[in-house]
DNA sequence: AAATCAAGTTTCAGATTTGTAACTTTGACG
DNA sequence: CGTCAAAGTTACAAATCTGAAACTTGATTT
């Protein structure tokens, strides 16, 4: 389930948001004290950031730059006024969206899912729990240990972390993993998944991938 | 600079978007032969798209439907109906965004920024020109043809995408290769480079990679 | 033009990755 | 329970990846 960090003021608006964001099937977590915001959007993870630009005593457009230099948690900026969205236009802030208040909960939805989608599928640092999944390098890193997966043991593991928690079956990974043509045993995506899974219990996590027999696997 | 398509048939509007987009540092490239659009979106290239849902003879959603079977270049649909149902409706049809008619040419920018920087962070299928660049498989394919890189070639080509234009170091790019404490070769980058350019090469792309002599590497 | 130096290329041996084969384990179903 | 097919594991050989070394190229400096 995803999470999303509410950063708004007023309480009305704010808990229209939570039943909206619960009802749509997300985590909706919101921020009540405002004297430390930054600090809460650093230490507790969220997977998208609902931020208005207004906040009492605080710089909607610093806080954004600020949290930006050391997280990429995508961020959807609520903006009041339509003069406001010139002052957004003109700032490097770093959102990856915006919507003006007030909004039609359709739309918010829609937009959510949009940069969710999209972020999901970033390159650079994607997450699973609180392991650092880097597609790139092919690492796993997890409490400062990491493992470094080769191309097929990553391109599973992806497959699976893009669906988690739904059955991915073995054709699926087969065809994610070679070429139709190419003529592969069976076998091999067991052996494959059992390399995946021997660096996963060296993370700590022996139990991530699960058997469904004659169905698939998932992962928890 | 971020090439984007325009595909409006009311002429006075489609010369506005075109200033519009050029000022604002965009390739504006205008559609103008509406006899076979779904062509030339397949076969041009383009960083977005700007589709008006209400061409003559042409069904926009359809269109778009048809050309999402194909392609993941973001769509922004230009729409002058304002029933919540249309705008809901063109993103279920693959639309990345939407923009009532009469637009507000600030909000127009804002959207287009806030679409492409959603789509530049895509990892599962990046592009540098027309050549896909998938991070999982490692793969670059261009033409239907495809190299297969390996991870070190990978890295190389990663940073120096995230940066294209830019210059990116050796020191930079070896930090990026390996971690600090292990001792390499100052050598084994140029090898590695030499190799990710005999893949690129081997896709018609000989010169991609330009070297800076005491400076470091430019992706062109 | 010669010297110098950064970067490119080729070759090679060690390390890693990979699919297959043979064998073991698991769990569903009678 | 016992059977049996599906999935897991281990060992191994072939293919691929990788850094080092030796050598080449090309540009800048003297």
């Amino acid at each position: 389930m995803k999470r999303i960090m509410i950063i708004e003021d007023e309480t009305t608006l704010r808990d229209e948001l939570s039943i909206l964001l619960k009802n749509a099937g997300y985590e909706p977590v919101a921020v009540t004290d405002y004297s430390n915001v930054s600090e809460q959007m650093k230490s507790s993870y969220s997977d998208l950031i609902l931020l208005d630009i207004n906040l009492p005593n605080v710089n909607g457009e610093t806080l954004l730059q600020d949290f930006r230099k050391s997280n990429d948690t995508p961020v959807i900026m609520l903006t009041s006024r339509t003069t406001e969205i010139d002052e957004v236009l003109s700032m490097s802030y770093g959102a990856d969206d915006y919507i003006t208040k007030p909004y039609n909960p359709t739309i918010l939805l829609l937009r959510i899912s949009a940069v969710l989608k999209r972020s999901a599928k970033v390159g650079a640092v994607q997450k699973y729990h609180d392991v650092e999944v880097s597609t790139v390098k092919g690492s796993l890193t997890r409490n400062g240990s990491e493992q470094i997966l080769t191309k097929n043991e990553m391109i599973i593991f992806q497959q699976l972390l893009d669906r988690q928690g739904e059955i991915v079956t073995r054709d699926e990974l087969m065809t994610a993993l070679w070429d139709n043509d190419e003529f592969v045993n069976d076998n091999a995506l067991s052996v494959n998944v059992s390399r995946l899974r021997g660096k996963l219990a060296e993370l700590g996590l022996p139990e991530a991938i699960e058997t469904r027999k004659k169905q698939g696997y998932v992962l928890k």
